[in-house]
RNA sequence: GCGCCCGUGGCGGAAUUGGCAGACGCGCUAGACUUAGGAUCUAGUGUCAACGACGUGGGAGUUCAAGUCUCUUCGGGCGCACCA
């Protein structure tokens, strides 16, 4: 009877894949349960051991609601568009398709040998034709509804991958992707007006259920401010520079202006500007530096006064002179700023720099002249004119007030957030479905004419100007407007890999529906997600891109609730042996095939959850393998201990009530490693009385299943049990039972440990107290002493303080 | 720089509301068995000058009682990064 792993897990794998076991029904009036995981993108490296920590905790809750009696939809697809297979197309002339079909095939076959309870029927591909038809279904509604649209603007532009990228992919300058630089580079692209979302995609997060680190990092990514926008007048000239500010409380401050480089009012007053020959100097450079080196330039101010030109404070009538300077940033706010050093300490160093005025109005702080005083939640204003001796929130109200009712301003939120470049300038993805016609313009595709294909080409490099490789076919381009029929061509720039991504979770629910992306009636039933989980990296990517997307499709009708996911959780990434991220190139990457091979599916899943905390980083160790191996084998070996009695034994009642109950509650709060360890635990107790009866062997093996569920199913089918373990319920625990009768007391005099008492559980706390007086570690311990206070906690402990 | 999270044995990590620190696993030690193995079972395993004392990065504080709360400091991670 040994534990042939390879043997049942093979069994239990054709068995529920024949049987379609974990199919979704379609019985809507069940209730439902929508468990999702992050599709994977199918690279030719495999699966990395990082996705299946994901996806077999998601494994073990759609296995628990279906026990619980739920309609689960668990599916599974491929992000299958992207750089990686492109790129690999590019170098080895193999079409990216055929690459992705190898690649798909190989994670499918890894994915199955782990065990997971995909409903295989409801696979997606989006790169399939029949998939990416309503990507660009959705893309046109966009387009009507006037929220995308092209526009020549300054991208970040990666020069190694030679595409375009969202500011989201820009990481620390640096492309996201690949690492490679990225430098500013016109170009016209097409934007999605995610930014018209912006209040509404933080407001709807109090409706959701995400773990707070994820709604901060959207938040934060969001960026909402509120302040008010002000007119500044030149002086001499019938011209105003307008400008946002957070603090208009601090107005009377304000002892000069600074525009960023590329502001317009540059040009505008270039006969007025005394110096213009060193003002373009610094705008030329500015223009040449790439994102990385202009964050790096953080520390060192530079700038150049606009000669000839003075603004004149609103409310008190000062002349102060304009600068420009590439720390104000053209995409925000107005591009231009009114400077107050005294109270924000980037407009000090610039003052410092350049002996600019700084003036205080925010009276309590340290001198203004050594440092800005900006944590102003104590300060009172000062030198304010009508403002002063206001708190500093009381003066942002008035002067906001002051300034609408002067016409110099107005009250105004602003956001960090931008709007999406969804235009890559590559071969594999989506075609943007839009003609351009020297007549109408911009043309969409008619709807029935999608999906519109990708052309057949047999090279795939973006050209050396970061045109895209659809700009050579030839025969493709050139179409007939479907509006007035006359010559016109058709877009070349294909959209980014996060188009399909963006509403994959909708088309599982009817993936093979032609006449929508899903079925009104299967829309309403199961969305939205019950539960998502995935990386930490896609909070400011993929889930706010898809919680954009899903707010359209609401807007049209599409779908019926706010939000996609209910709740979202992340998992912790898996670190190799010596704690460092996996990488091919320190030769610690772990292959999931090697671990399936050698301990089995069974024990791989166990080891993935008993691993860590769920959402903290952890390093892999193949001892830690091991000894889950070891518990596995542990359960296998119970058999020969079962005996024929019913019911839970008298000794071990309390214990199997208090496990049921420990791994229900840590199942549902993700710490499937303690769930794990209370099992352990039963395992041992059945092990030291050296025998098990059926229903304490039937509870551990179902609460192992979701966990382990080959070794679970062979082991309820060899004990004789009925039907299948997949069919069985989840077992209940009686509250009453998962407490003892009675309970050891620690004994503390004056906080130390003196002794232990077992006493009746059920006792108040005045009887304990007494109880623990009186007996003779108590009166031992106060013998000779004045006792002060006694204070006596039942179920845990009795302190006596004593003189 | 700002914001958030984390620092617990030799290691991964446990510890609802402040209430026996170190569950469970690895490793280690000893024993049993034996077809001699990376097998299995049993027992032990925080530290020390060891019937006691000390112990959750360091220092202070609140409390009868602190890993848990407060302040401070050091170390690590993540996010944002000139966002006015």
């Amino acid at each position: 009877m040994d534990y042939n792993f390879h043997e049942i897990e093979k069994k239990w794998q054709d068995y529920w894949e024949e049987n379609e076991t974990y199919k979704a029904s379609d019985d809507f009036s069940k209730k439902k349960f929508y468990a999702l995981v992050e599709f994977p993108y199918p690279s030719g490296h495999g699966l990395h051991v990082g996705h299946p920590r994901s996806y077999t905790a998601i494994d073990i809750l759609a296995r628990k609601r279906r026990m619980e009696g739920y309609n689960v939809l668990f599916p599974m697809g491929w992000d299958a568009f992207g750089l990686p297979t492109e790129n690999y197309a590019i170098k080895h002339n193999i079409h990216p398709k055929k690459i992705t079909a190898e690649n798909i095939a190989n994670f499918k076959r890894q994915l199955k040998s782990i065990g997971f309870s995909f409903d295989w029927s409801k696979e997606i591909n989006t790169t399939d034709e029949n998939y990416y038809k309503w990507t660009q279904w959705i893309f046109l509604k966009l387009f009507e509804k006037g929220l995308a649209y092209k526009q020549e603007m300054p991208i970040n532009w990666c020069t190694s991958c030679k595409v375009g990228l969202a500011n989201e992919e820009v990481v620390n300058g640096v492309c996201e992707r690949c690492g490679g630089e990225v430098v500013q580079k016109r170009k016209s692209q097409w934007m999605l007006k995610i930014t018209e979302y912006a209040q509404r995609l933080i407001d709807d997060l109090d409706e959701v259920n995400y773990i707070e680190k994820i709604k901060t990092q959207q938040r934060n990514w969001i960026g909402r401010s509120e302040g008010a926008e002000v007119d500044f007048a030149l002086a001499g000239v019938d011209k105003k520079i307008r400008v946002y500010t957070t603090r208009p409380d601090t107005l009377f401050g304000a002892t000069y202006m600074v525009v960023s480089p590329e502001h317009p009012v540059i040009a505008e007053l270039s006969d007025k500007i005394t110096n213009m020959d060193e003002v373009a100097a610094y705008q030329k450079e500015a223009a040449h530096k790439s994102e990385f080196e202009r964050t790096e330039m953080a520390k060192d101010k530079t700038g150049v006064e606009l000669k000839g030109i003075k603004a004149v404070n609103p409310v008190n009538g000062t002349e102060i002179p304009v600068w420009i300077s590439d720390y104000v940033l053209m995409t925000y706010g107005t591009g231009a700023i009114m400077a107050v050093p005294a109270h924000d300490s980037r407009d000090w160093d610039f003052a410092k720099k350049f002996g600019l005025p700084i003036i205080e109005v925010v009276g309590g702080g340290k001198d203004v002249q050594e440092e800005a005083y900006t944590d102003v939640s104590e300060g009172v204003m000062v030198n304010s004119g009508f403002l002063t001796g206001l708190s500093v929130k009381d003066a942002i109200k008035k002067m906001i007030e002051y300034l609408e009712e002067n016409g110099l301003g107005k009250k105004k939120v602003n956001f960090k957030l931008r709007d999406w470049v969804f235009s890559r300038q590559r071969y594999w993805g989506e075609p943007i479905p839009l003609v351009w016609c020297d007549k109408c313009g911009w043309v969409p595709v008619p709807y029935e004419e999608l999906p519109l294909t990708l052309p057949e080409l047999d090279k795939f490099a973006p050209g050396e100007e970061g045109e895209s490789p659809l700009a050579k076919a030839t025969d493709w381009i050139n179409t007939k407007c479907p509006h007035c029929g006359g010559p016109a061509k058709r877009e070349t720039d294909t959209m980014p890999q996060w188009a399909g991504s963006s509403w994959y979770f909708l088309r599982y629910i009817d993936p093979n529906n032609d006449k929508a992306l899903a079925s009104t009636e299967k829309l309403d039933y199961w969305m939205p997600v019950d539960w998502y989980n995935g990386g930490m990296e896609h909070t400011t990517l993929h889930v706010l891109y898809s919680r954009f997307w899903y707010k359209f499709l609401y807007d049209i009708g599409v779908v019926k609730t706010k939000e996609p996911y209910m709740k979202r959780t992340s998992q912790g990434m898996i670190l190799g042996e010596n704690n460092e991220k996996m990488s091919k190139s320190r030769g610690n990457v772990v292959n999931p095939d090697d671990v399936v091979n050698e301990f089995g599916a069974d024990t791989f899943r166990t080891y993935e959850m008993f691993i860590g905390a769920f959402d903290q980083a952890t390093p892999w160790s193949e001892n830690g393998v091991r000894g889950c191996h070891k518990f596995i084998e542990r359960v296998w070996n119970l058999q020969p201990m079962l005996t024929d009695e019913d019911g839970y034994s008298k000794d071990l009642e309390g214990l199997m009530h208090k496990t049921v109950k420990k791994v229900t509650e840590d199942t549902e709060r993700m710490k499937f490693n303690t769930a794990i360890a209370a099992m352990m635990s039963l395992v041992n107790e059945f092990y030291k009385k050296g025998k098990v009866t059926k229903d304490e062997f039937k509870t551990l093996i179902v609460l192992l299943y979701p966990t382990a569920p080959h070794i679970s199913e062979e082991l309820w089918q060899r004990a004789g049990m009925t039907g299948y373990l997949h069919d069985a319920a989840w077992p209940t625990y009686d509250e009453e039972k998962t407490k003892d009768d009675s309970v050891e007391i620690v004994i503390q005099i004056n906080g130390k440990i003196r002794g232990k008492l077992v006493v009746p559980a059920e006792i108040s706390r005045d009887e304990l107290g007494k109880l623990v007086c009186d007996s003779e570690e108590g009166k031992a311990a106060i013998a000779g002493k004045t006792v002060v206070k006694v204070i006596a906690v039942p179920g845990k402990l009795v302190n006596i303080v004593v003189k």
